[in-house]
DNA sequence: CGGGAATCCGAATTGAATCCGAACAAACAG
DNA sequence: CTGTTTGTTCGGATTCAATTCGGATTCCCG
């Protein structure tokens, strides 16, 4: 049974495994992270580790929760600004802010996304899915035409996931055959014609 | 060192584990799929098992490889038929057949792909993702009018990543929002909107 | 048949994950 | 201050899965 820290000397050492955890993989990859790598990288023994952490899965928990926490962070306070924009550039900020969170750290998110199925194999993009089908929410209400759209579940669903995977596999790509910022401008012209087209055939 | 089967008594123990390894997959998940497990279900011996695979993970390459060429043999036969069709009924006709392959088996190959990101990091889906490309050439060549879009490799890229990973994402979501149909209508809506919409922009 | 190659076996080895009890440090009451 | 309680750290002991290895068994060709 993990025990949660209180004084601030424990809280310190949670938040180093917490940051040897993203070292080790982007070092070592999934197999080399051992719980004494960890550990050690640290600067604590291993049963310290198992002082906070149930098991070592529960270390990789701790990271996702950094991760979406930062991701929140980030689009929360651009949310405002983002529904005021055009669609095109509401994707491109989106994206290029997904970007740099992600390259932050030499890629220590992105080195993590590329395993969190395998840590986190249930809804582990859940929160952030939730954050952007509210996004999307939000825009809608600002430009109140697009209300007329149809299947707004299944159209949120198909942008946000096509979107976000997208991106975080083309990022994964060790030499990508195209430009990020074709991949940018591509996402966002797909969305808008899209909604274009749907509006053109209501009417 | 691991050997190549040459006697058919061989070639059947292989295949039995590499068959006990998507048994095991479904059953115990990744954590619990051990190399005795495997063979245990194999109706083999371990030392038989590292006979045919210089490691675990060579087993679930083997697996890999099965998926894809399943894949394969799925798009190849349609191809000729496809490239005929609307955007749209190219759309449905590719991803129900995905889904039906990749359900069949109690989702031997949907479960293994919900781990594939693990086992198989670099380009696990490069073989597919130059099928479908593939498939994208062909379509643009029956379809000339379709060769007036602008950045084809982008183009296709978003379409292919995105297509594919939003719908292993569907199908391994335990109770979806929304249903497989709008999903795939909604893809075809995507896709078709915006080869219009681009096409319209031309003008 | 007889012998060498191919196949199979499962106990032994190895190394990582996890547990545990003793030692050390902080907080705090009297 | 000082004894006691509670929180924290440590690293060796244990457990369990991956992999190895030497020998037993089966196949197949001459």
């Amino acid at each position: 049974m993990p025990r949660t820290p209180r004084q601030p000397r424990a809280k310190a050492t949670v938040n180093a495994i917490v940051e040897a955890g993203f070292l080790s993989l982007s070092e070592h990859g999934v197999q080399g992270t051992t719980t004494r790598h960890i550990a050690d990288l640290a600067g604590v023994s291993v049963g310290s580790l198992y002082e906070y952490f149930a098991n070592k899965e529960e270390v990789f928990e701790a990271m996702h929760h950094h991760m979406v926490a930062e991701v929140v962070a980030m689009v929360e306070p651009m949310t405002p600004a983002l529904v005021r924009m055009e669609i095109r550039d509401l994707i491109k900020e989106l994206l290029f802010g997904f970007r740099d969170l992600l390259e932050k750290n030499q890629g220590r998110y992105l080195r993590y996304m590329s395993y969190a199925a395998y840590f986190a194999p249930r809804n582990h993009m859940e929160p952030i899915q939730r954050l952007l089908m509210n996004l999307l929410l939000q825009y809608v209400i600002h430009h109140p035409q697009l209300a007329r759209l149809g299947n707004l579940p299944a159209m949120g669903y198909i942008m946000i996931n096509g979107g976000v995977f997208t991106v975080l596999r083309y990022l994964s790509e060790p030499n990508p055959t195209i430009g990020f910022e074709e991949l940018v401008k591509g996402l966002g012209d797909m969305v808008a014609h899209f909604v274009e087209g749907e509006l053109r055939k209501e009417d």
